[in-house]
DNA sequence: ATGAAAGCGCTAACAC
DNA sequence: GTGTTAGCGCTTTCAT
């Protein structure tokens, strides 16, 4: 791999020259330009990133910490923010963990040691251990800790689906949410339907605790208990897609009609949703503008401007066949 | 941020040693790694891989390019790969691209910046680009250019799903597969396909040509046009899952009974092929030892050691309830 | 407009 | 066993 000291040389020209044609700044003259990018051809030269970052003390990169598990959504958020990140020129490394202390802890490590502007953190509940690295965070799970979050509308989401299930007709609802205990952002899905059912007088059961990346048999297992012990049971609100395939695959397997006798309502509007028989109805949660908003709101927070506590997302209710 | 001579001074000794307690490499004596960790934990201490990397030459890093679109199985397999990769000290740097040349080629380039290792290259078909690039390069799609590649045994999962549906009874096939005009590896079902169904003759259709990341619409009206023009149709082998799920969805929505009517088995065994409605049989290819094959390949293959091209890797039929 | 030179934080000879 | 020191490839004052 050539150097700049070598671009320098066979142009004729010094390195600070170089740098500067390289990055375009400062004054140069025609002629140097000219030589030097011709120099660059010549010679394949490919800047080092890592003397880069090293002499300017940052690298335009942020990291982002995401679950390993339960990656459906995340993944549709991961692939947006890289996107969003490029435009502004920044990029992201990636890492992957388990929602405990080490593996997080772990990551935060790495990605310090990488010399990341910032870390957008996805992976569970401890946002605490970034925090105490002294280093810009952005959670999208929740903004507890005092920590700065980008989250959907949630609590329209909840509204919005549980209305909806109403509005069809229904007369007996059930919500599958996963664990309450960490005060997650998207606890208010479950907390708008609550308050959804008991304005309307809807009876409703709440089912709550259970993750999506749970074992598969686990998964059925309590799908079977709720229909067993909830028989009125005409509509169901699940916290994310995965759950509400599940429960659609369940139904359908024992004869019941959807939508005719249950209407099902998933959250996060994942792509393989609309495909599914019958295709999904969903809250859709806005994948660019989480994305978008998270990288730029990081990136100013790493600059040391005093970003405001960006507001939370919209979601939309998209009708599909299951209701 | 905290530095080795920070360190150096604090615990009173110098940055060599400090260096050498910090990759317990070299002679230390009990009492300097005692003094220099004890300075680690006061000073809050963390080594900067960028100097680090400036320094070796390398990051321990490697490259890979996915597609930006088309993710579901690449998920999986990014999810694996980061996990091998760290077993082995190394890291992962994820980039999305289209697969037309300019974004693979600024990719490239990126990572090359980045001073990565290697390069394995999931997103379409240019991997000329990287050979260009001259750096060690891995393709999970293909081996021309005669580039070492990672891939499925995808002549025995042509087989086995072709063969499987035959037992079934089916007696008209239809194979759906992306365009096979760039030599993936992937063909190889296509062929197993053809060859299977004329060796046994059964009558079939081939549609070619049709990817999953087409819009919505385009889809849809290749499945309607393949129900529309093969009416015997009664067993169906798609080259991926989601295509799987599109027809089968389709078939029921017209009522087509699942599996009596219709047969169908996908490719990947992505991870929602089975809570699909019916269950999906399919082609499970082996996440796992892809990966792990793949980075300990483009790691030897940075070493200057001479891997020998890994083997093609098993594949699995699961047999669900679409057949 | 251009160049010389000082470092960024770290590792690895090499000397002691 | 430990310290001194010379870089790794780059950016950036500060002269000229």
């Amino acid at each position: 791999m050539s150097t700049i000291e070598d671009v320098a040389k066979y142009s004729g020209f010094s390195t600070a020259t170089v740098s500067r044609v390289l990055n375009n700044k400062g004054p140069v003259s025609e002629k140097a330009v000219l030589a030097v990018q011709e120099a660059m051809r010549q010679l394949d030269y490919h800047p080092n990133n890592m003397a880069r970052a090293l002499v300017m003390g940052h690298s335009n990169t942020i990291g982002v910490i995401l679950p390993s598990h339960n990656t459906y959504f995340w993944n549709e958020v991961a692939v947006e923010m890289e996107k969003s990140a490029r435009e502004i020129g920044y990029h992201i490394v990636f890492r992957f963990a388990e929602p405990d202390r080490e593996e997080i802890d772990r990551c935060v490590s790495d990605l310090r040691a990488s010399q990341v502007s910032g870390i957008i953190q996805a992976a569970g509940q401890r946002e605490d251990v970034v925090k105490a690295a002294n280093i810009p965070i952005l959670s999208l799970i929740s903004n507890r800790d005092g920590i700065p979050a980008v989250v959907s509308d949630d609590d329209q989401g909840g509204r919005l689906a549980t209305r909806h299930l109403i509005e069809r007709g229904c007369t007996y609802l059930v919500h599958i949410s996963g664990d309450l205990s960490y005060s997650n952002h998207a606890d208010q899905r479950s907390f708008a339907f609550i308050r959804e059912c008991e304005h309307q007088g809807i009876p409703y059961r709440l089912y709550q605790g259970y993750s999506q990346q749970a074992p598969e048999e686990q998964c059925l297992a309590l799908i079977e208990h709720i229909f067993a012990e909830t028989p009125r049971l005409d509509g169901i609100f699940a916290g994310n897609d995965i759950m509400a395939a599940r429960c659609v695959s369940y139904a359908l397997s024992r004869g019941i009609r959807i939508p005719d006798q249950l209407r099902v309502v998933g959250y996060d509007d994942i792509s393989i949703s609309s495909l599914l028989y019958p295709p999904l109805t969903t809250i859709r949660q806005n994948y660019k503008m989480i994305s978008a908003t998270a990288v730029r709101t990081i990136v100013a927070m790493a600059n040391k401007e005093q970003p405001s506590e960006p507001a939370p997302i919209p979601v939309e209710l998209i009708v599909r066949q299951t209701t």
